[in-house]
DNA sequence: GTAACTGCAAAATATTTGCATCCTT
DNA sequence: AAGGATGCAAATATTTTGCAGTTAC
């Protein structure tokens, strides 16, 4: 599947500028996580730290990204897919941490299996967080 | 069951003062999860912010409370259940976080559904977060 | 008495806001 | 040209560290 970056853009109605073509540039092309110190770190002095933070920021309330719920509880961040729309994240998707490397994966193909809360309680959105060894460090 | 606050102490080696006793006081009456910043308001001005941060981090090393993976990443703890140990936690449950009051449940009694991981993959922890509507809001 | 714990001050880090300037459309 | 986006400066908020004084055991 291609991901055209200009294309999400536009759908989005946000203007094409540098910093938000190398941004979510990155997203795409980590297929995984990525946090802001990341992203500050990739891109060098290229752009202004407030810049970063402003375009997650606009990304997320876009639904072209969401915020992964750590363990840890830093801010990451990576890729939704197509049904994301604005004010409307379709996550429902596993999460996982290597305890080792610390690389996020979004483990797209797992699909969240389904809980019976208690009475009286509704569920707009489940996430799902597994920590434990990789691929790679295993 | 019966949750011995000084027993609690004393079993992981912390010497019993104030701050210690009323903290873990606040987790065991709750039954729910603490963020910092609910600590330092229920608390006034009993005790320094400095000793909070330090007393939620010796209760999470010696496995007495645990950080909860939040959607908006806040950092929040909740009481352990007794088969923690230091450096061991086995908190594989799940957190509802209502997104109306804002109030984080740790639904014991539900357990963690058996997740099948990539090939290599092996986990650790599963942590599952669920937000929406809690029996109060809905 | 000694080691551990706390409070205060200050440093380090992270995030947000205002405003002038620049870029996209 | 006009509105939105960026960069810079500075304000806030959050977390960590050092050290001297106090407390638990």
């Amino acid at each position: 599947m291609l991901y055209s970056i200009i294309e999400t853009l536009k759908k989005n109605q946000l203007s094409i500028t540098d910093s938000r073509k190398k941004i979510l540039e990155m997203f795409v092309k980590t297929k995984g996580a990525l946090a802001h110190a990341d992203i500050e770190h990739q891109s060098g002095t290229e752009f202004d730290r407030v810049t970063i933070y402003r375009t997650l920021q606009t990304f997320v309330e876009k639904g072209i990204i969401h915020t992964i719920p750590t363990a840890d509880n830093s801010v990451r961040y990576a890729l939704c897919k197509e049904e994301c729309s604005e004010g409307h994240h379709h996550d429902d998707h596993v999460h996982f941490m290597c305890d080792d490397c610390g690389t996020t994966y979004c483990l797209d193909k797992i699909s969240v299996p389904h809980l019976n809360l208690p009475n009286g309680f509704t569920a707009s959105q489940t996430d799902v967080v597994v920590s434990g060894k990789c691929g790679k460090c295993n």
